[in-house]
DNA sequence: CCAACGATGGTCT
DNA sequence: GACCATCGTTGGC
């Protein structure tokens, strides 16, 4: 069942340790691809210096101004794409990294795209996982609940993973920044090998 | 094991 | 012109 409209509208920090469980699918001709998402970091408007959005609305994140539940992609260093939930309300510029996915399936498309075997690297980094899923710049600022790439419940898919223990939530520092580097906006499933650095 | 570094190009000052 | 929400490789221990 995918997520609905209420699902995003929370707290951005509330949001980012919600998606944790949840699964991100990206719907093709060829194929079907799901990641349950093992990592995520919430990104705010306010007091947060790390923030693409700290210093008003640009070109590039205009997303994060929109409504929540819609996608916002980006290049980073010229070369990797980073994956973002948007958040907050309307004009309110936050949004969630995701940060690591645990392959579910398409895992042979996904190796295809790498050019990794380890299912351990394919998707446990946000440039990793954009390269695996197939997500780029095509799919910014798209709506997550009826566009292709979509976000589905914790409970979706039981006929292919095994039965999940309750799920315990990690919370440390984020990661790759310069600034912002003291808030506990990143979020983690502990134990789970997939995430990109554990905590 | 690990820290350091280069690739690579758009964005923002 | 500096910076960057990254990654794979390299070279040292």
């Amino acid at each position: 069942m995918k997520l609905r409209k209420s699902d995003f509208a929370r707290p951005t920090a509330e949001l980012a340790k919600d998606l944790l469980g949840c699964f991100l699918v990206h719907a093709t001709q060829h194929a079907r691809l799901v990641g349950r998402i093992v990592e995520t970091e919430a990104y705010l408007y306010r007091n947060d210096p790390a923030c693409h959005a700290h210093r008003g609305m640009t070109k590039r994140n205009k997303p994060m101004f929109g409504p929540a539940g819609r996608s916002y992609v980006y290049l980073i260093y010229g070369m990797y794409y980073c994956f973002n939930v948007t958040s907050g309300n309307i004009g309110e510029g936050e949004a969630v990294l995701i940060r690591a996915l645990e392959p579910i399936a398409g895992i042979d498309t996904m190796s295809r795209r790498r050019g990794v075997k380890d299912v351990r690297s394919l998707c446990s980094g946000p440039g990793k996982l954009t390269q695996a899923m197939g997500i780029s710049l095509e799919h910014n600022d798209r709506c997550l609940r009826t566009d292709c790439l979509s976000i589905h419940t914790r409970d979706s898919f039981k006929n292919l993973i095994s039965p999940q223990k309750s799920l315990r939530v990690l919370a440390t520092t984020r990661i790759g920044i310069g600034r912002g580097i003291d808030l506990p906006l990143r979020f983690l499933i502990k134990d789970n090998p997939f995430v990109s650095k554990p905590a």
